[in-house]
DNA sequence: ACAAACATCTTGACATTCAAACTATATCCC
DNA sequence: GGGATATAGTTTGAATGTCAAGATGTTTGT
């Protein structure tokens, strides 16, 4: 089916496009703020836990960064130096941590939430309300599916 | 305007979404793989870029992954002993070379790319033809404004 | 209470990355 | 043409990121 596959080669590439340009965005975003890509992703895990289901354990966090936890260990001892983020001991389980960011963390991450809230102002500029909400809706199929 | 602030969120919420999970899909295919991944990504831009504008120079190159010339001479190095790419003289400026995948190279982005067209296929699956057109055209206008 | 499983940390070995210094070539300007 | 300047790529040194394997302390199941 030709036809059938030449819209998915142009969907597949479009999506290939759009995770460049975030990628690159980002990149340039981090740059000025003296972290590096990693810290930040950590950071932004970190701080969407936090609203999300609470602080995360190591063990957790590793999985859901995809990197084991020994590179998790000098990843949080870093962002902790920077007093970014802590350790406080799990309430029940004494071999655990539980993550969470520092008030300066917190504005950290709080300042990079506005910056990709601006960006998607600024690239959803182009689109009717309907559209819109459109898009969020296959984006949620899409998503559902991964 | 807190309606279509919030609209704003919730989309700014699903791309970061998609793009932890086009993250770690591409992280689980590429292991699999004997590269990292930021070698597959090299593979991937001097593939694309031999379809498209024909062979890139280093420093193009570089600019295109965001990274320093620096980091991309030992970057092909290793992609060139692994004969995947090849560095051939540039015709008229003697300081560059230019970089073209191999045919073992060709071969590898050829299979990276039927991972994608695959992966393309699942997450549209449940979208009727008109919605993936809806989504391709809304995706369009979303990367014009990046 | 004891063994097995678990969570984290530590260590050692590489890989990745950048900035800055360096080499070779190209371009500009007189 | 020829010297000054710019550019392309490489090399170097230092910091960061990464993993696998082993060590330590904790929890769980029996």
């Amino acid at each position: 089916m030709p036809a059938q596959m030449s819209e998915t080669a142009k969907l597949s590439h479009q999506l290939v496009e759009l995770y460049e340009k975030l990628s690159s965005w980002e990149q340039d975003v981090v740059k000025n703020s003296g972290l590096s890509t990693a810290q930040m992703h950590t950071i932004e895990i970190v701080g969407h836990g936090a609203h999300g289901g609470g602080a995360l354990r190591m063990k957790d966090l590793a999985k859901k960064m995809g990197v084991t936890t020994g590179t998790l260990t000098v990843m949080i001892d870093r962002l902790e130096q920077q007093e970014l983020l802590k350790r406080t001991p799990h309430e029940t389980d004494r071999r655990s941590y539980l993550i969470a960011l520092t008030e300066k963390g917190q504005g950290l991450f709080n300042e990079h939430h506005q910056y990709h809230l601006r960006l998607t102002e600024e690239i959803t500029a182009t689109l009717s309300t309907e559209e819109q909400a459109l898009f969020s809706g296959v984006l949620e199929k899409v998503i559902g599916q991964m």
